[in-house]
DNA sequence: ACGGGTGTCACG
DNA sequence: TCGTGACAC
């Protein structure tokens, strides 16, 4: 009857969008587990300062606006009735006693690189057990299927005489947990003799997962929740169900039940516009109204895919796979710049796309020194707004080319990229006001940011290719410092379809065009700080090169409720005794030294080159890439990554095929021979009909 | 002038 | 293919 579109109107035109697409379900059943770490970003800073711990504690991203922005709670401020997506002011007036910690700041953004680690902290215990799929920076799903079958047949929970106590805690959809006897209770479901093959199944699941938590909490002080399901959708919507540090299991007898009266838009998924269609165009508010459409019906109105997905999910049917990745598939680095703080000149978009390179460029030098992956692909995002121009026609394109590795490369294909959307958001009025020629100058950029995607792993042993993208990191660091090195300047062009369409900006057309590198870092009339100061404080009265537009003028005045300087408070590190007893979130554990955790931390998080020589020789593993704590830790390098690459029996074949022509044209020549010599062997071995995978942008290089 | 910064994914 | 937009945390 209708499709989902994206206004929200609905039309039958196609489907669109990200709709949920149906997979099969396979036949045997597995046991999957969805685990979620506890107001993530709350444990890792009170991990850091632990007076923090039992505290009502938020983690809030300071923009000076109504105290900031909560992106993290506390437990005990939840029970203040503290919320996420409540104003850092919001927070204090509620819960006065609150700690804020403020997420880091690095060259004027907030840098979230703490957390990302100690999520990976939490992935390499995590992904010991079974497949482990990386779902966000503090999640998990683990396929657990061959680890309970194996505990099933050998060690099954009925033939033991006691069971951890974390796993007794457990919570068993269907079974009441009221009454002093609830372990009991739950002890009895685990080990219970008659149950069906699926649910001794389940059993174990959890009893992993008990175990597998303990050890998380044991090793990086963090607690986590889990949901044990025979599906992933089962095992994240009940991951949550109890928290903080519990876990929860639903068996299949549960299923309906539980289905039944769960509010649609709370299904994964069906938060946003479909959900609300759902509700208004169906009537459907729990997932139990969904059981009275046909499939067909459904597929009518949401399409084929997304049709027989909801038709599924009804029923408690889903049959994605966990997909065994630890490492995320893109980086991105960037910020938003509302209001008043939005950029009006070239200068200063520039200024603040160099500090986004730089950050994305830090995150691609761990990535090769930590994981030996590249990535060949650098998108550039930004919004832009229009004075009198409604939001919708405020497109500002987003523009990829091939990624270059270097700092300074990075920046210069980033600004060419956002030169070369400019020219087509402003193109887009030209055309639409015809005419008239006003308000030409009145854009403002509302947010950027640059990512770096298609990212793939360099064959292991080609020790030099490494070297030699740390060796460019190293110049470029060194180049961009300092002196006045000169650098040859290819200006890219992106698209390759260049109109000579004037920008507007003329005047930051020349700064950018043609001109040596470092004038294009600052404008020559000031000096770096003053630039750095008044660019980051007011675009507006900044002497930079600026668009004849006349702006309203912007009041500056400072928000008088500033919070005081909380987050950066420092600690003593407190000497501690080995193998204290803790307690966190109803878990007792017992830690671990935590000079040797200091220490592991320490290894997993700092790159060098120098570790990397040493590792790829002796193949130590006190470093290990994170995607290396898997089964086979103790194979080579390039066996240890093969979690992504699994699915290739020839870990090189693989890899090799995916290097970037156009990358190897960038290398000195010599490396270049070897590459090209591994290729050729590479495509001997491989079967000769399938090229090398032609990558996009040949034209713009020579 | 807003939860901000990241990330994944399906689709044309 | 690249670019968009939805969705999630």
């Amino acid at each position: 009857m209708f499709l989902l579109k994206l206004e929200g109107n609905i039309s039958r035109e196609s489907e669109t969008d990200r709709m949920p697409v149906a997979r099969p379900e396979s036949s045997i059943q597995r046991v999957i587990a969805h685990i979620d770490m506890d107001c993530f970003y709350v444990q890792v800073e009170q991990r850091k300062q632990p007076h923090l711990r039992g505290q009502p504690t938020a983690v809030v991203q300071y923009n000076a606006w109504k105290g900031g922005g909560l992106i993290a709670v506390s437990y005990e401020a939840r029970k203040h009735g503290v919320k996420r997506s409540m104003r850092g002011d919001d927070a204090k007036r509620v819960c006065p006693e609150i700690q804020m910690v403020q997420v880091p700041v690095n060259r004027g953004k907030a840098d979230l690189t703490i957390y990302r680690n100690a999520g990976s902290e939490a992935v390499s215990i995590l992904a010991t057990k079974g497949r482990c799929e990386r779902a966000s920076i503090d999640e998990v799903y683990l396929d657990l299927t061959e680890a309970a079958e194996a505990m099933l047949a050998e060690t099954p929970p009925d033939s033991l005489d006691t069971i951890d106590e974390e796993a007794l805690k457990s919570h068993v959809l269907g079974i009441d947990k009221d009454g002093d006897d609830a372990n009991e209770k739950v002890k009895a479901w685990l080990r219970r003799h008659d149950a069906d093959h699926n649910d001794k199944l389940l059993a174990c699941g959890a009893i992993i997962v008990a175990e597998i938590r303990m050890q998380v909490l044991k090793e990086t002080e963090f607690t986590c929740s889990a949901g044990i399901a025979h599906n992933k959708m089962l095992a994240k919507l009940t991951s949550g169900m109890n928290k903080p540090a519990q876990q929860t299991i639903v068996p299949t007898s549960s299923v309906q039940g539980l289905l039944e009266s769960f509010p649609i838009k709370k299904m994964k998924q069906l938060g946003g516009k479909l959900g609300s269609s759902l509700q208004t165009d169906l009537g459907i508010n729990t997932v139990g109204d969904l059981l009275k459409f046909t499939k067909e019906k459904l597929q009518e109105c949401y399409g084929v895919n997304s049709g027989s997905w909801l038709w599924n999910i009804a029923r408690g049917i889903c049959g994605e796979e966990v997909e065994g990745r630890l490492l995320p598939k893109s980086h991105g680095s960037g910020k938003l710049f509302s209001g008043p703080q939005a950029l009006k000149t070239i200068a200063s978009v520039e200024h603040w796309l160099n500090s986004l390179c730089e950050e994305l460029n830090d995150r691609l030098s761990s990535d090769l020194d930590q994981n030996k992956r590249i990535a060949h692909t650098l998108t550039l995002h930004a919004r832009a707004s229009k004075l009198g121009e409604s939001d919708s026609d405020n497109k500002f394109p987003s523009k990829s080319c091939p990624l270059r590795y270097g700092a300074a490369k990075i920046k210069e294909d980033a600004l060419n990229l956002f030169q070369s959307g400019l020219r087509e958001y402003l193109g887009s009025f030209r055309r639409k006001v015809q005419g008239h020629q006003t308000q030409t100058y009145g854009w403002r950029i509302t947010s950027l940011s640059v990512s770096a995607s298609k990212i793939v792993a360099i064959p292991s042993g080609t020790c030099s290719i490494t070297k030699y993208f740390s060796g460019q990191d190293q110049l470029s660091k060194s180049l961009q410092s300092n002196t006045g090195l000169i650098q040859e300047v290819t200006a890219l062009s992106p698209t390759g379809n260049e109109s000579n369409e004037e920008l507007t900006d003329s005047k930051a057309d020349e700064t950018h065009f043609g001109e040596d590198l470092t004038t294009m870092y600052l404008p020559p009339c000031l000096h770096p700080e003053d630039h750095e100061r008044e660019v980051c404080q007011n675009e507006e009265t900044s002497g930079v090169v600026q668009t004849n537009i006349q702006d309203p003028p912007y009041d500056l005045s400072k928000n008088s409720e500033d919070e005081p300087n909380q987050g950066t408070r420092e600690m003593p590190l407190l000497a501690q005794p080995k193998d204290v007893s803790r307690e966190v979130n109803g878990m007792s554990y017992k830690l671990k030294d935590p000079k040797q955790r200091n220490q592991k931390r320490k290894m997993t998080n700092e790159g060098s080159i120098l570790r990397f020589f040493q590792n790829s020789s002796s193949s130590s593993s006190s470093a290990t890439p994170i995607e290396g704590v898997s089964p086979n830790r103790n194979t080579t390098p390039s066996m240890a990554r093969s979690t992504q690459q699994s699915q290739h029996q020839d870990p090189w074949s693989y890899e090799i095929s995916e290097i970037d022509p156009a990358i190897i044209d960038e290398l000195p020549p010599e490396i270049q021979e070897e590459i090209k010599g591994l290729i050729r062997s590479n495509n001997k071995r491989v079967n000769s009909s399938q090229g090398i995978p032609h990558y996009f942008l040949p034209q713009a290089r020579k």
